[in-house]
RNA sequence: GGCUGGAUGGCAGAGUGGUUAUGCAGCGGACUGCAACUCCGUGUACGCCGGUUCGAUUCCGACUCCAGCCUCCA
């Protein structure tokens, strides 16, 4: 067993993992980079906001005193886009797509960030970072009113995504402008068309380029230097690498220690991409789903490794769930788990000792939830053999489980969840829970089981236990 | 082409230089009127080829295949 005291975290600038070390102790700073908000979000932001979700969890559980920022990009060409598709005013479009991301991930589970910066809210800051750039020759001011980051001038640049250069150019996919000196050079600013969203600067009427905002937007929030920097798999390069380029260039330090990644959500073995139109929506699984269920995909899995989406995956997601919340049910739950030692302290604490050590080993959640597993197969043993033990046990699975933002809902809801789609009203089928419990005491067993197999039917599986009868929905075959 | 990751039992998914992951499914048993739930038991799984080693799924090298990034994308 790891006895070590010490968080690993695994670094994308160094592709290894580090014992992690705060700059200032006992506190963590963490910026996140959020979404666009043009359009719903799918199961691939979802992935983002669970796993930095668990690890500020994690990082709270184990003391740390934890600054969570997560931006929003609310200005963008797709928004444009979008809003004119739409007859929208731009700013009716992101508020209710914001709206909607809020409600999102709240049905999710994902507790909101401590602060949730907004590009366009942040204009000034933007600008005063692009005229350092400028006056350090970092950056340009081009003819055309744009103003461009000078890839060139920086020497680190490449180094998060270990590319070179001149091998980036041979690439040929770069877009070559004539306002550029240089193919690789990215935009600041971008000077607006006539009619077009747009601020004053003092390079003209525009808008800022999407990477910096995030270096301007941290900034603000964290200062120059920060614990970690997290976001998706595919912003890697360019985005980040001119995070690095422009924040290290104008504030003339190390930008972030700890750069994490998530790992992509796939359907069919493809990334699910807004680009490949493969994707689901937030909102469309929660129609026909648990929103735990779909956490307990996400978390089931190590937050680096790409996960493979299907209807299956949930299917089996639920299961493993039950499991859980069938050692849970019949033991009273006093509202959501409490902070400090479960019961009397009577509990096994191997079971902290070994869920700490897989969360401090890179956040191995699976290997966490494993633990809860056994935890949950002790309960039951204990619910059996040792009753005096099992709220003990209980109350722990649920403090554990609430570290990954599981396991606080009440069994028996869970356990009916999907109630949306029940066939019969619950009375309906308590009526016939009884009429059942009568023909058995009458020794009917025919009709009792005729009841049974009628309610098995409809996905209504009845459990018999020594205070009574309760049920299970699931939900027959189909849906996504 | 360059740069990242990955390939584990029927499925999902951790991990480890020699010893049980875990969940679902399956099989045997217990419980049950019969089931469900639960418990007990049960699986010679580590892409291919070489190398290092007393011993490799685990380390090293080659190979094959898969995915991501190199253009907006979480």
């Amino acid at each position: 067993m790891n006895v070590s005291a010490d968080l690993q975290i695994y670094n994308t600038l160094t592709r290894r993992k580090e014992v992690f070390t705060p700059i200032e102790p006992g506190r963590v700073r963490m910026y996140v980079c959020g979404m666009t908000v043009y359009d719903y979000c799918h199961l691939g932001h979802a992935r983002v906001m669970v796993a930095f979700d668990v690890i500020t969890r994690y990082l709270r559980h184990r003391g740390y005193d934890v600054t969570y920022v997560r931006n929003v990009t609310d200005i963008d060409d797709k928004i444009l886009r979008r809003a004119d598709e739409n007859g929208e005013a731009i700013s009716s479009l992101t508020e209710r797509m914001i709206a909607a991301m809020h409600e999102d991930e709240a049905r999710l589970s994902v507790l909101p960030p401590d602060q949730e910066p907004r590009a366009t809210r942040h204009i000034d800051d933007i600008i005063a970072m692009i005229e350092t750039l400028i006056a350090k020759e970092y950056a340009y001011a081009a003819d055309n009113g744009d103003v461009y980051y000078r890839v060139r001038k920086f020497e680190g640049y490449g180094k998060l995504n270990n590319r070179d250069l001149d091998e980036m150019r041979s690439g040929a996919r770069v877009e070559v402008d004539e306002h550029k000196e240089d193919p690789l050079d990215f935009v600041l600013w971008k000077a607006a068309k006539p009619g077009e969203a747009s601020w004053p600067s003092p390079w003209g009427e525009g808008r800022p380029g999407w990477h910096i905002e995030c270096s301007a937007m941290s900034k603000c929030c964290l200062g120059d230097t920060f614990d970690i920097h997290g976001g998706g798999p595919d912003l890697t390069f360019p985005h980040h690498e001119n995070e690095i380029a422009q924040s290290e260039a104008a504030n003339g330090t190390t930008f972030v220690n700890t750069w994490m990644h998530a790992g992509a959500v796939r359907v069919n073995q493809e990334k699910m991409s807004k680009s490949l139109g493969n994707f689901f929506t937030i909102r469309e699984v929660l129609e026909h789903h648990d929103p735990e269920v779909v956490r307990y995909l996400l978390v089931a899995s190590h937050y680096r490794s790409a996960i493979n989406y299907s209807p299956d995956s949930l299917a089996e997601a639920r299961k493993s769930l039950e499991r859980f919340y069938n050692s849970l049910e019949g033991m009273t739950l006093d509202g959501p788990a409490r902070d400090g030692r479960a019961a009397d302290g009577e509990v096994a604490p191997e079971f902290e000792t070994r869920f700490t050590a897989a969360m401090d080993d890179d956040f191995n959640t699976p290997e966490a939830l494993s633990v809860l597993f056994e935890l949950a197969r002790e309960l039951n043993r204990a619910k059996k053999e040792a009753p005096e033990r099992a709220p003990a046990l209980a109350a722990e699975l649920r403090r554990l489980g609430a570290v990954l933002g599981l396991l606080q809902q009440e069994p028996a809801t869970f356990l009916k969840a999907g109630a949306s789609d029940l066939p019969l009203s619950e009375a309906e089928i308590q009526a016939k829970i009884d009429a059942r419990a009568a023909a058995k005491k009458a020794k009917d067993f025919a009709t009792a089981d005729a009841i049974r197999d009628e309610l098995a039917a409809l996905g209504i599986i009845l459990k018999d236990a020594r205070e009574g009868t309760s049920w299970v929905f699931e939900k027959p075959e189909g849906e996504t």
